[in-house]
DNA sequence: GTCTATAGTCCGATAGAC
DNA sequence: GTCTATCGGACTATAGAC
């Protein structure tokens, strides 16, 4: 018999989804999810590193995925080519579990504390895909400004395909935006 | 004589300013800063509502500026020309102080705290513009694109107006931002 | 203006796995 | 013996309550 019962973390990250969910963030202290996982909170903090890190420890890499999706696109395509290609490489892992995306979601937009760690995540995405192209030669500003309106298209998909009358899968609502996105930049 | 020296706010904004650069953020407390400006704590939360804001209460309200040109823009114009309106709109006010901002950056980047809340300022932004544009008709999601796209082209000018070489008025490298990406997405 | 709850850090101790 | 995961307690600063 193991003197701990296994998968600490697994345990600490549904406790707090339940209790963020029941209650609200700022109603959950870490002493409560440590509790309800059967630990204190000097573990949380050694799984992770705030209150907010507990949803966003996000099992998927994103950031590895676009980059690499990028990187497989032809060295002479240019740059958007492949920020489009890093974009809907997403839909496939991202576009699972549709219900839990939501349930996630929302909890984000009740909690301003959580929206910031989002736009963090995004933002260091949009560094990173940024980063690629310029490995590709892109110069800059164009680097920049491909990744960030590329992340700023993604972030738009990524919104509608969470809203509630929303069916499509994932990768239709992300080439649907990149599409709507070239024709409105191009009627100015 | 008065009972209190005046611009409490002001004082609180210069000492916070000097003590972030002199020591860094995180090794400044709130109550240091209160002292340096012959204040309590109390009364820094009384001015700012944390530690942060201090740094961000900025005197200028862009939302309102960004607005304001963009409702100022012919009603049959395409969406992204009263996007683009806006940004330009931000230049006169914004483009002032470089050494100021640059310092002010400079603190930003250092001290990821700060990088979310800035995070949060530009997000707001978006938003606000996004509501204006579909005030103007503009039907979603095409609405939300060009305010999230353009207030990504705006961060890109922002950061090289604030690159150490860079010389030229604000209003040039956002007329510059613009253009090259228009060519960039026009190339995909 | 005082008091307090909570987040988050630091150091050390302990117990099993390898 | 070393490595890793847990716990305990004390501590500081933020921020909100009273």
């Amino acid at each position: 018999m193991a003197r701990w019962e296994p998968n600490a973390r697994g345990r600490l990250r549904d406790a707090a989804m339940d209790l963020y969910a029941e209650r609200g963030y700022e109603q959950t202290t870490v002493a409560d999810i440590a509790e309800r996982a059967g630990l204190t909170a000097r573990t949380f903090f050694r799984h992770f590193a705030d209150k907010r890190e507990v949803l966003f420890g996000g099992s998927l890499q994103l950031e590895e995925l676009m980059v690499a999706a990028a990187e497989a696109v032809p060295a002479d395509a240019p740059p958007m080519r492949a920020v489009i290609a890093a974009l809907e490489a997403t839909a496939e892992p991202l576009g699972q579990d549709q219900p839990h995306s939501r349930r996630r979601q929302a909890l984000i937009t009740a909690t301003p504390e959580l929206q910031e760690r989002e736009l963090i995540k995004l933002a260091t995405l949009s560094a990173a895909l940024g980063a690629a192209l310029r490995r590709r030669g892109v110069p800059e500003p164009e680097a920049s400004l491909a990744a960030e309106t590329g992340i700023a298209v993604f972030r738009v998909a990524w919104e509608r395909w969470l809203d509630a009358g929303e069916e499509r899968p994932l990768a239709d609502v992300i080439r649907e935006a990149v599409g709507r996105f070239e024709t409105l930049v191009a009627a100015a």
